[in-house]
DNA sequence: CATGAATGAGGGTTCATTCAT
DNA sequence: TATGAATGAACCCTCATTCAT
């Protein structure tokens, strides 16, 4: 007795529930019984809605990965952040309020990448990716591909250094070092990386 | 049919071939009687060597962590790096040559992460983690941890992202541009950041 | 194919078919598949109604211990037994009757007692010897505690002694001669014993 | 390297140890690798002395019934008890100081009885029986085997009871009571019995 | 004789999936 | 549609036994 009728609207909803548990425990240790728990439906409506485990885990990562943009831009238009020393620090701001979230995102783009044969569906995960780059680049305007891919790299390897030591990496620390760094990256620097790459 | 060998050695021997299978499928897709296979031992005995499942991956990650400092260190050594530049250079080219070893290093932490109920072993990952920044922090000499700290991040992430896009992030460009910051990170600006760390 | 039968009326179901193969392996022999097997069904359906082994084999030692007390009443209301001579020879006869049965209870009480960790799960035991007590009281009417305890004895102790060399032994003359005793037993010489044990 | 050189005597010696475990523990708990260690040998050296688990537990069972005797009579000699109920009251008392023994006996009868498929070789557990019989036949001299055998059902009857309710039931109660008995049963009454027997 | 590393069948248990209701 | 009892292959791990040393 589903209280949505529309059949994508409820498989939806039950995608963005299943993310929770998924989150916190990881694809393989998330059993269906206790997953149909959780959505508070029987084991076998879930097959009803999934054909079975992998490509509900599947579904729901590509639905996230959609909805993560969404909460970008909200980010973007809340704080009147036009310096970009003033955007770096409201970016790292952001991911340090929703840390838990993109510690589980990591996770679970690992989780992906082991559970979908030799690389079949990767695509997802590119997309993924994807997505995340493009906010930082509409963001930040470094106007340089490369020092927003390497931007990216900071932002994901310190929430990573994070996860396995909380206390030795800070992300108020590494924003202050990057808004120092900062203006030597947009001046001459660039245009000799620039000249470097064409090498 | 006992072996005449030390038994350490031989444990250290079985952690060695036990990466390869690991590497490919992960922690919890591996099972004990694969393995065994893999390493061509019955199951007995490789419950004779380690307490459990758990224990025999935790040993491997560790001596994996270990063995791969040394061999940057020989790496580094035979290219007769010794200004700053050059030490990134083979840092970066170091990685390069053993990609899919660092990306599988990544995926498996996130297993232990994840397969160690609630962050019980976690310190076996913060030594792992230790390991790597320290030989970082000899190589790089820097002089200041936050920048040490940002440049692992910088390197964790670019694995990453060339994990799920390796066309569009090289090691050569991340490379380049780290190269050509460098001389700013260790003059002046470092001095600011120092300020700044004290704000 | 779900049964519509009601579900702890089909555990007990089991629960009474899996009495057969206990009794003649024992507890630690009789492994969960070939109980499956017995039951005729699949080793999950097993662990969908138990817990585990120790629980399902502990409730059946309950069960039957309840039932054998309900055969009792039954078989003595039908003969008639009026006179606590007769009720004696009714008892033996009822154990006679179920040796084989009485002898695997005896075994398996031995079964539980050690394949419970540490006298952990004792209470079960101590319940069950007190269904039997408290039959063998209400049938009795020795007005006893001491006595109903010592005739409980000599049942168990004949079972076990039959048990071990059934030719030496035989329920018939051990009933007749407590039938003999009797009387003497609930006269004078219990209020010589209940003295006995305030002194 | 034994310091015994005979062979029979060290197979003795590691038997007699290997009871404590045995009792301790029951046949199917113990594993040879623990025995190994709790004999000071190694598992090999343990398959030197004895075919296999099987044959060590019953060449223990075996050895211990024919020691029981040896003590049984040093009971009695110290003990100058020369009335009836004297000697009842030496018995409960010796049974109460090696209660645990008792316990261990009953116990591991039971597990021979199991684990020789069958009734395979039971001939050992009547052999252990006609053992006690006799001590308590020697010792009680009621002349009278009826009554001989339902003592012994009330020792077996008692430990067993013991084992599962330790407060309820005491050895103490059980002799008093039966001290009290005591003259009837020698007397008019046995004549009685004895009829009763042949009718 | 003594050792203990090696074996692998088999133990209890889990869980994705199915299907009668 | 929705349910959850039923399935059984496959999981991790144990342990009696062997045999090269």
């Amino acid at each position: 007795m589903p209280k949505i009728v529309n059949h994508d609207d409820y498989r939806e909803e039950l995608l963005r529930k299943a993310f929770q548990l998924f989150a916190r425990k990881g694809y393989s240790k998330v059993t269906i019984r206790e997953l149909a728990k959780e959505l508070e439906v029987s084991t076998g409506t879930l097959y009803h809605y999934f054909e079975n485990k992998d490509v509900l885990f599947e579904q729901m990562v590509k639905l996230l990965a959609t909805e993560d943009v969404a909460q970008l831009n909200v980010m973007e238009r809340r704080s009147f952040a036009h310096t970009p020393e003033r955007v770096i620090e409201v970016l790292f701001r952001f991911i340090e309020s929703k840390e838990f979230y993109f510690q589980s995102v990591i996770l679970m783009v690992c989780d992906v990448y082991r559970y979908n044969e030799e690389g079949h569906k990767l695509s997802v995960l590119k997309d993924c990716l994807n997505i995340y780059r493009e906010a930082i680049s509409q963001h930040l305007n470094l106007g340089n591909p490369e020092l927003e891919k390497m931007l990216l790299s900071i932002v994901i390897g310190t929430i990573f250094q994070r996860m396995l030591d909380p206390l030795e990496v800070s992300y108020v620390q590494t924003s202050d070092v990057l808004q120092k760094i900062y203006p030597f990256l947009t001046t001459g620097l660039l245009f000799e990386v620039k000249k470097a790459g064409n090498e």
